[in-house]
DNA sequence: CTTTAGCACTCATAAACAGAGAGTGCTAAG
DNA sequence: CTTAGCACTCTCTGTTTATGAGTGCTAAAG
């Protein structure tokens, strides 16, 4: 696997750059026309041939150029990548970007806008993946009663996440107690990350104020949801960009992404367990099938050294991905910045 | 306009009926056999010739069928459309969705679960403008302090609808002056509309209350964001069931579309200028160029007898209409209910 | 005067076909 | 081991041809 020639590396470089430049089959003649390897075209014909046999290039019929397959691609991305190629302008682009998001105080908003620029920057598909609650730690709780049977419970946690629920109180209790069982549970459950609460902490708790039920447990609810489902919310950007690749002209193809772009669920299950740092998954590697020739470049963010989100960049496997890796890299770490000062 | 003879009448729903099902040019031979007129087809080719020359019908080009041209799609809608065919199974499935919403607290929940069951129940692309902010009333404000310089405000109003915002305090403040101020606004703005503080009155506040500009501009920013674009937010449900319609096989138009719904600004403004009611537009009449071929049916919901929010089914203009329309007025009526009780 | 049958004509769509071009694989010579 | 040459393959494009649905017109029938 990694026994390949100096030489072999070179063709098979030059093919899969050609290639994503391109996205038409690249044959031997142009590789020794465009790139100077003081090789003729049957050379690179015969090493072309065995780069197929070893499972890098593939012919999409007899007599075409050769095109990278998935192997090939992850050849190049481990072994021969070019450094990046950000252009001035972009690098400027980038660090205005940087203070705007700066200046923004909702999370919403900073996550929405950096799907945009993602996919601005890239001209493929963002998907980003807001702080995740139930990784962030509980902060404080408060009750604002809005009038004699409704209050309005606000959680608070250290990402600057917060949640609101109106919940329904018994009538039973005076506003003292109210305030008793409030301070009571910013005491128990102050410094506890949200998944860490599900269990026997709120088991305790539960039987601590087993006389206060009817009120707990809708307060627990708004714990719960949180820690479930609540705010694994995948924001896109830039959905229309795959449509300027020639690869999805086909109008099935199209179909399978979009639905897969509503599903919110799936998408935040791949940004989830993407790994720790930049990961690249191409093709295959993804596990969705709708996603068998894409790529998808993710990278997270952290907050006090624990990931909360990612950030990913989807496009087609011929994709130029020295490129969007820089730019996945530079916006996650701004991204554990900002995410820090709210 | 309207002096259209009852046989002519006749031949053009049957012709936009049928172009509807098959979303192919129909001819004159095919209405003569499928629909019950007991006319030849040279007959009904007479008529469809005038019907064209009138403006309801275009030919695609000579010697093809016909299809209903945007004005006639028009008439269709004015006089000829029948009755709403829902089935028995749409109908029950309507009451389910409806129980469903019922229970739900969080708004953002119901306006995406009602953009999802619209796009279901019509398979076509629905967009849904959540509570507008700015319409609804002011109920209260709160101040949650976090820790020495940041507190949260938070912002009650009568659709249920909660906004926050991290602010930075003033240090020279203390908590007894920080309740005055949050008191004295609650006592000020108490009933008002969103949109009615912008002008005068937030300028006497400012006065009143100008040694504390640097707080109290905080706070101003935020009711200005909300009553700026901040909360007209649409949510869109089945973006990939336009993608079903023959009509948009051409990978530009979807583009143009994918682009448009991108731009949340745009659908807003869409939504928001409907008019009170159901309203249909059909192709041009739509503003917006990018869905020239497309209808949009729309109907507001109220809260307290105003227009808060809007809902919405875009289609190709060859689209089903009365099924739509009463689905439509079925869950724009139902949500008025579910807006009420937050 | 209206309706209908008959017929020639039009035009899009599909299938069949030829030619061009790009690229390969193989063979033989350097 | 490298390279030039050549025959072969396969896609793509443009052209031609056939087909068929549908129209418009004319003339006869009601």
């Amino acid at each position: 696997m990694a026994g390949l020639s100096d030489r072999k590396q070179k063709i098979l470089q030059a093919v899969v750059t050609d290639y994503i430049q391109t996205a038409e089959p690249v044959g031997s003649r142009s590789i020794s026309r465009r790139y100077k390897l003081n090789l003729s075209a049957a050379t690179i014909r015969n090493e072309m041939s065995d780069l197929e046999e070893l499972g890098f290039l593939t012919q999409p019929h007899t007599s075409a150029g050769r095109i990278p397959s998935q192997q090939g691609y992850r050849f190049y991305v481990d072994a021969l990548m070019g450094p990046p190629n950000l252009t001035r302008q972009e690098e400027t682009y980038l660090a205005n970007v940087f203070t705007q998001l700066q200046k923004m105080r909702e999370i919403d908003q900073i996550i929405q806008q950096t799907a945009k620029v993602l996919s601005v920057l890239t001209s493929y598909t963002s998907l980003v993946l807001g702080p995740q609650f139930r990784h962030s730690a509980f902060k404080q709780m408060r009750l604002v009663p809005l009038d004699e049977q409704k209050a309005l419970v606000v959680l608070i946690t250290s990402v600057g996440h917060i949640k609101h629920r109106v919940i329904n109180l018994p009538q039973a209790l005076s506003s003292q107690e109210l305030n008793q069982i409030v301070s009571y549970l910013n005491e128990q459950l102050a410094g506890q990350t949200i998944e860490n609460l599900s269990a026997t902490r709120l088991r305790q708790l539960r039987s601590d104020l087993y006389a206060r039920i009817d009120l707990l447990s809708q307060v627990l609810q708004l714990l719960d949801e949180s820690s479930a489902d609540g705010e694994g919310r995948v924001f896109l950007g830039g959905t229309s960009n795959i449509l300027n690749q020639p690869e999805f002209k086909d109008v099935e193809k199209i179909k399978h992404l979009l639905t897969l772009f509503e599903e919110g669920s799936r998408l935040t299950f791949v940004l989830e367990t993407s790994s720790e740092g930049v990961s690249i998954r191409i093709g295959t590697e993804n596990a969705i099938t709708e996603m068998s020739d894409c790529s998808l470049i993710t990278a997270t963010y952290q907050l006090d050294n624990r990931p909360v989100g990612a950030i990913g960049v989807m496009g087609p496997t011929r994709m130029e991905y020295s490129r969007v890796i820089t730019i996945i890299e530079h916006i996650a770490s701004h991204l554990n910045f900002v995410v820090q000062d709210l």
